[in-house]
DNA sequence: CATCTGACGACCG
DNA sequence: GCGGTCGCCAGAT
């Protein structure tokens, strides 16, 4: 399945700020839900310049296994997200709200759904 | 085709 | 806060 459009996503996502799998299963409306958002993730290949620290579970928390994770902190880190515990961060204070991809010309408002 | 395995998250004790 | 259950589903074995 092609994860590019989770990857498009999560490029879109500014230096310093994190969103969850949650977050961006429900913006694209992947099927299974945050763990599809996980898996696209876990397959996200390297050296694309793809943003995949900013992507952290529910409540702030870094869901990967180490070695990974250590990365994880130290490149949010290195955007300036401030750490509670080496696993967890304060996600109230750096979490991205994705823009609700709403494609509507002005006129007609066409509802939503 | 049958199972197992997660970079999830909501719930519950 | 911590650990277990459950629903979810694409790949790997």
């Amino acid at each position: 399945m092609g994860w590019e459009r989770v990857y498009n996503l999560v490029r879109t996502i500014p230096r310093g700020r994190v969103v969850t799998y949650g977050q961006v299963a429900s913006a694209l409306r992947l099927k299974g839900g945050a763990r599809t958002a996980g898996r696209a993730l876990a397959a996200c290949p390297s050296g694309r310049g793809i943003p995949w620290h900013r992507v952290a579970g529910a409540g702030g928390r870094l869901l990967i296994r180490e070695p990974q994770a250590s990365l994880q902190r130290k490149l949010l880190e290195s955007e300036g997200v401030f750490f509670l515990s080496p696993l967890r961060f304060d996600l109230t204070a750096h979490s991205f709200r994705i823009a609700t991809a709403k494609k509507r010309s002005s006129k007609h408002r066409p509802r939503r759904h």
